[in-house]
DNA sequence: GTATGTACTTACGAAAGGTAAGCTGCGGGG
DNA sequence: CCCCGCAGCTTACCTTTCGTAAGTACATAC
């Protein structure tokens, strides 16, 4: 697809997050991906040991749960401690950081959450157009 | 894995956002997919044809485009507005639905922009301590 | 009649994601 | 002793999703 002339006349609204190479997607990728949103909300509450956050996130897995967290953690949201009991016992909690960017996310999900009756009922609606 | 003891006094933190089975979960899926969230701020601006989208939004492909601006749609955050000129031309705008969902995306959005940096650092960081 | 413009679709290979089993290290029951 | 269980991951494997590139339709321009 070639480059059209409307294109002329068109700047890019804002910053560099259109910018495929910008790191800045990444970094929006990481907090909104499947499971980086929900563990970051349901941090905000408190910290949480790694096998309580697998099994209240419902339909997680361990291994997109270890690397949710890792991935979280090396960004500086989220920070994790090894307590040296027997059994070990490790901690995730929100960074200051953190809990900054989940002001914005918990923003999102709750509106998310108050209106998704309005979403299923477009859903409904646009469906029996098609049929 | 089975259900550990600490279980037993925990609480689901909020809604049901967390249970796998609810459609709230779809939904935050679809706006925070990779390419929803950029078509949804960069359609705060203003209405764009779906060239211009697919220009705008660097590295995202038509398919990608097509299926993420037929899901806003269906959720009732997006209006698809067909002009019957030659060649045809599709306006895509924000529906006032789509419009409170975008001062929070937008929100998220332009935190991380103004603190890419900072993320930035801490990789740096972290992966220093692996080395 | 060949090429262009616009908005998509479709086929196919690559990459991300899910499922389930294994691993380490220690303590307790048989 | 020996094996099981607990906690927190990690690995192997397979399925689903995604990206790339080509194709479609229809009309006008060359």
């Amino acid at each position: 697809m070639p480059w059209p002339k409307s294109m002329k006349t068109i700047r890019i609204p804002k910053g560099n997050l259109f910018a495929s190479d910008c790191p800045t997607r990444d970094i929006l990728d990481d907090v909104t991906s499947r499971w980086g949103s929900l563990v970051v909300v349901i941090l905000m509450e408190r910290s949480y040991r790694f096998s309580e956050l697998a099994y209240l996130i419902g339909g997680v897995s361990e291994k997109m749960l270890a690397q949710t967290l890792r991935i979280l953690e090396e960004d500086g949201f989220v920070l994790r401690e090894v307590h040296a009991t027997k059994p070990p016992k490790v901690e995730y909690r929100l960074t200051p950081f953190g809990q900054e960017l989940g002001e914005r996310i918990s923003a999102l999900t709750s509106f998310v959450e108050q209106n998704a009756g309005r979403v299923m009922a477009h859903r409904a609606k646009a469906r029996q157009g098609l049929a």
